[in-house]
RNA sequence: GGCCGGGUGGCGAAGUGGCCUAACGCGGAGGUCUGCAAAACCUUUAUUUCGUGGGUUCAAAUCCCACCCCGGCCUCCA
């Protein structure tokens, strides 16, 4: 097995050599947490939670750290607007954010620091900054000093002077160069504030992960991930940090996913962004489907690729989802229980069994690949497929082998896992959502009349009970074994 | 203006020199099953075709050139 990603840094896949054999340093750029998030937030964050699952099935010791930014203007501006503290809307949205990622079946991270408990650490690294002449005081504030970093640019592939040339960014008077970034904001009149060798003030927002990365992973790590736009200028500038204040290199891999684009009314597509304000929030969307169905639907693209959102599209990954979870239900009901998920290091110990061959390697081969998700979820499928296939073989009274059955059923939950799909019971995916056991009683009672109604051949009466659920959303299935019935 | 991506069937999306007469999913059509359905299974749904036009090669969706579109970044943004 040898893990190729894609690394940003100098645009093509490399594979994955680690500074320490069998452990993995993973940072992510977390949110800023002033609101709710919305789809493209989710892309993130199940693209790197997938990561994670892969890398530790493969048996590697994975470190994840993901911050929040909980002090910026947008904080400060947004808790005046409401009138509460700043720590109160942090806390609250901080509280959703879990909430939704809960929702997605997206791991917490090992770590998940937040800025405003990492000040000393900000403070001593842009004092280090100073003390080598990379970083200069104007105004109260403190400023990067681009043009001192050598290699300034090299991540987006960026020259200076190109930059320089195109620039639209606002001459700040303080400023040497309107390249320069602000490291440490002098304090303004009410608003929070810390104390620093420079004055009372707070972080500039490119700091905070450069001081907590290094704090939790050292000064050297693995990968570092986040959304493609923060490649320049977020990333390039946590890269002049954190290597001009330690003298030597950082990150060996950056990852960076793409966006979800929406089509706007007017029938343009667009990047769903906040500023633009036409985001669906994943609350929402978890109303409406179940995390896993937003899983598929952003794992069915290549996470570099930009995605298109609409509900058709989340539609069809619903339809997607369901097959899934039908083939497990159907062997559950030959098998009796489903059994355990052997593990994935379990089966690669044995790499000559066939089911190894046909289907875990595929899986494998797929996600080595620069974490090629929409082929390994073809194998998912494929395999969905043999599953069903033998249980309609033994309904019609074939021969099938229960172990190559059980194996199989096996495999599709552990290889399932990896992409953080499947983790339900079948039967509470399909009954899902407000079906408390009132509800469900009062399905299963109608359920029995209509089955009164069909042994007495009142089919009519029958079909109107069937019509009735349906309208409800509530599928019926009969089978000799009885009568399901599933949500869709 | 500079720099990056991308254009594959009705839709989404893999594939980046021969295994591609193009995976997988959704949708459509026909069949089996069923009282009828639903689900599942089987068959079928891009055959000079992978934005357009040239070129390289024994061989290209895959490499090169030109052109046309689309998106992103260059300012906060996942």
């Amino acid at each position: 097995m040898q893990i190729q990603l894609f690394n940003s840094k100098g645009r093509q896949k490399e594979p994955l050599r680690l500074r320490e054999p069998g452990r993995v340093g993973l940072y992510v750029c977390g949110v800023t947490v002033y609101d709710h998030c919305h789809i493209g937030h989710a892309r993130v964050m199940v693209v790197f939670d997938v990561v994670v699952r892969y890398l530790r099935a493969c048996g590697l010791q994975v470190t994840y750290v993901r911050n929040f930014t909980d002090i910026d203007d947008k904080i400060i501006q947004r808790a005046n607007g409401l009138g509460i503290a700043i720590a109160a809307l942090t806390e609250r949205y901080i509280a959703a954010f879990h909430q939704d990622m809960a929702g997605l079946g997206v791991a917490k991270a090992d770590v998940e620091p937040k800025a405003t408990e990492h000040l000393p650490e900000m403070v001593a690294m842009i004092d280090r900054l100073l003390a080598k002449g990379l970083a200069y005081t104007g105004g109260g504030d403190v400023y990067y000093a681009v043009d001192r970093f050598a290699t300034y640019g090299q991540l987006s592939g960026k020259q200076l002077n190109e930059l320089q040339a195109g620039s639209r960014v606002e001459v700040d008077g303080c400023k040497e160069n309107p390249l320069d970034f602000v490291l440490w904001k002098g304090a303004k009149a009410g608003e929070p504030s810390w104390p620093s060798p420079w004055g009372e003030g707070r972080p500039g927002w490119h700091i905070e992960c450069s001081a907590m990365s290094c704090k939790y992973l050292g000064e050297s790590f693995d990968i570092h991930g986040g959304g493609m736009d923060l490649l320049f200028p977020h990333h390039e500038n946590e890269i002049a940090q954190t290597e001009g204040s330690t003298g030597h290199p950082w990150v060996r891999y950056w990852l960076h996913n793409g966006f979800v684009n929406v089509i706007s009314d007017s029938g343009e597509r667009e990047k769903m962004s906040k500023s633009l304000g036409n985001f669906s929030t994943i609350a929402d969307l978890l109303a409406h489907y179940p995390g896993e169905v937003l899983r598929l639907f952003i794992l069915n693209s290549h996470y570099r690729s930009p995605l298109d959102f609409s509900g058709e599209l989340l539609e069809a990954a619903r339809h997607g989802m369901d097959r899934l979870y039908t083939a497990l239900a159907a062997a559950k009901k030959q098998l009796g229980a489903l059994p355990e998920p052997i593990s994935l290091a379990a089966l690669s110990a044995e790499p000559d069994a066939p089911l190894w061959q046909e289907v875990a390697e595929p899986f494998c081969l797929a996600m080595d690949d620069d974490f090629n998700t929409p082929q390994a979820i073809a194998v998912l499928f494929e395999l969905a497929r043999t599953i069903n296939r033998s249980v309609t073989l033994l309904a019609q009274g074939g021969a099938v082998e229960q172990s190559d059955l059980r194996n199989r059923v096996n495999l599709l939950r552990q290889l399932a896992a990896v992409l953080g799909l499947l983790l339900e019971e079948p039967e509470h995916y399909f009954h899902r959502q407000n079906s408390d056991g009132g509800e469900d009683a009062r399905i299963e009672t109608l359920i029995q009349q209509r089955l009164a109604a069909r042994q007495a051949r009142n089919f009519a009466e029958a079909d109107r009970i069937r019509q009735q659920l349906a309208e409800e959303g509530i599928t019926l299935q009969d089978s000799k074994e009885g009568t399901t019935w599933r949500r869709s």
